[in-house]
This record gives structure tokens, C-alpha cells and sequence, in this order.
DNA sequence: AATTTAGTTTGTTATTTAGCTAAATATAAA
DNA sequence: TTTATATTTAGCTAAATAACAAACTAAATT
């Protein structure tokens, strides 16, 4: 009972269960292209994904320094259609099927240094006075 | 997203996992024999019933005192047939059947004289002697 | 070799959840 | 009508989980 218990652990998230709609959809998505569509912590999404795997619902690759995910071979496929069919009205779903369109559109690198420039944003927010010059 | 979402979160423990597979082959059951089953406080066994009716997994009807359950209508068959798939080889679920099966042979009624039985029972250990007259 | 960069692991905090007992509710039996 | 019974609700505690930041790892660029 092990597994199809973690299966349904996995899926019990809101997060997670975007994850695996955008990977029905697309194939491959890398680390970055996922933390971007769920605009989470990318430590936060790491771990998402690492339970996703645990569960054998999602495998990755990785190519140098990049991540990728796809949805494991050991995805059961009836699983799967309940998906398809119960997320095919999911308002959530549509939207992020919107966003990713715009991510794909982007160069992962880009991709990347976007949010590398969102957090030193979100750093420097409550710091703007500190940058000026001691002297 | 929210039904199939809550429909992961109904199946993502493994007390109503159980209770899922044994209405998948017993119909319908009873409060009491679900509870008979799990050995868990029969208040949290309906609060397992509840979350797995508020998914719309299960439906339960009343007749006098008792309360029966089944699984619902809307009961997705993709989801069915994948933990009818998943579950086939559990050493859980099969322990639980061979129990159902001494259940079912008893009588609702007896059945629940038994439990308030066992409660009496455990009631009565930690104060064995609080019962010698005071006189 | 030193630095930058993409992801992961670790430590912490806040929220959620499963379990229990006790109290409340509703129905049947005395 | 009172009492007993089956289930639910309420209140509580302990354990599990999701989120973030910071420290760490591994790989590419300078």
C-alpha cells in the first residue's frame, strides 16, 4: 500500500498537482521553468519535486547545471487519465498553460537570471539607504 | 482544481485508503464495522468518513441509529480501477478483507456491544481498585 | 584557480492534520 | 418519559508538512 500512498501524498498538494498537469503537457521542463510557473522559493520547489520522485510519479535528468523533469515511466497510467480528464476544467491549470507559453518563450539562461534580478529586488527593498557610500 | 485536489487529499492516508478498498468490495458497511476494522476511536473514524464524503469518494445513509456507507456515485472509475490495480497486491488491505470477512459473520448489533465491551474494558484498567466500596 | 550560477540540503517557523476524550445530538428501547 | 445507544461535533495535543532563508554542492565561466 506503500506506494500508491505516496502516490496520493504526492497529488495532495495544489502545488504538486500543477506541476504534474504543466509535465502532462510538456514533456520536460527544467527546474527554473517550474519554479518560475509556481513562483515559489526554489528550495521550496526542490522539495516538491524530490517528493514527486519519491512517489515515482516524476524522473529527472540533469545536463550540466541544468535540471530537467518529466513525468516517470512508473506514472500509472489510469492515474494519469483521471488527471487529464478531473484538471481538464481546472481554471488554475488554464492559467498556468497561459504562463508556461510565455516561460517556454524565454531562453532558460534568461529565465534564470530573471530570477536571480527578483530576488536582489526583493533584497534591497527594505535595505535602499544602506547602499549609499560610508565616506 | 479543488475536487480532484481534495479527492488526493481524501486518499492520502492509509486508514482511508483501507476504507476505500473495503467498500470497493463490501457495498456497503456500517459505522461500527468500519470502526471494527481500523481499531480507532469511532470519532475519528467519522471524521475520516467525513473528509472522504466532503470529496465526494463516498456517500452514507441512515437508518435509525446505524449509518451506512458506500462509495459514490461520482466516485471517479479512472481513480477506481487504479486503486483496485495498485492495491490488488496489498498485504494491508488483504489482512483487512480476512477481518471484514469475521465481521461481516457478526451482527451489526453485536457488534457494537462488543466495542462499548472493549471501551468498558480499557476504562476499567488504570482504576481497578477505585471500584472496592468506600464503606 | 577563483567566481558565478543552478539546484539541493538543512534548520526554523507556521499551518495542517490525525488521534484521543468528553460533550452534544439523534434515534430506539424500556 | 427516561434511559441506552450510535454517531457526530468540539476541544485538545502531538506529529506531519509547506514555506522561507541560509549554507552547501556541483558545474560552468572568467
Amino acid at each position: 500500500m506503500e506506494l500508491p500512498l505516496n502516490m496520493a501524498k504526492a497529488l495532495a498538494d495544489g502545488n504538486r498537482i500543477r506541476v504534474a498537469a504543466a509535465l502532462m503537457e510538456h514533456e520536460e521542463l527544467c527546474a527554473c521553468q517550474i519554479t518560475e510557473m509556481l513562483r515559489l522559493a526554489s528550495a521550496t520547489v526542490s522539495r516538491h519535486m524530490s517528493i514527486l520522485q519519491a512517489a515515482r510519479l516524476v524522473q529527472s535528468r540533469k545536463d550540466g547545471r541544468w535540471v530537467y523533469f518529466r513525468l516517470a515511466e512508473s506514472f500509472p497510467e489510469l492515474l494519469h487519465r483521471w488527471l487529464e480528464q478531473s484538471l481538464s476544467n481546472s481554471q488554475e491549470v488554464a492559467a498556468d498553460r497561459k504562463e508556461l507559453k510565455i516561460i517556454l518563450s524565454r531562453k532558460p539562461v534568461d529565465l534564470c537570471r530573471k530570477q536571480r534580478q527578483r530576488k536582489q529586488d526583493t533584497e534591497g527593498r527594505g535595505t535602499a539607504f544602506s547602499s549609499v557610500p560610508a565616506s
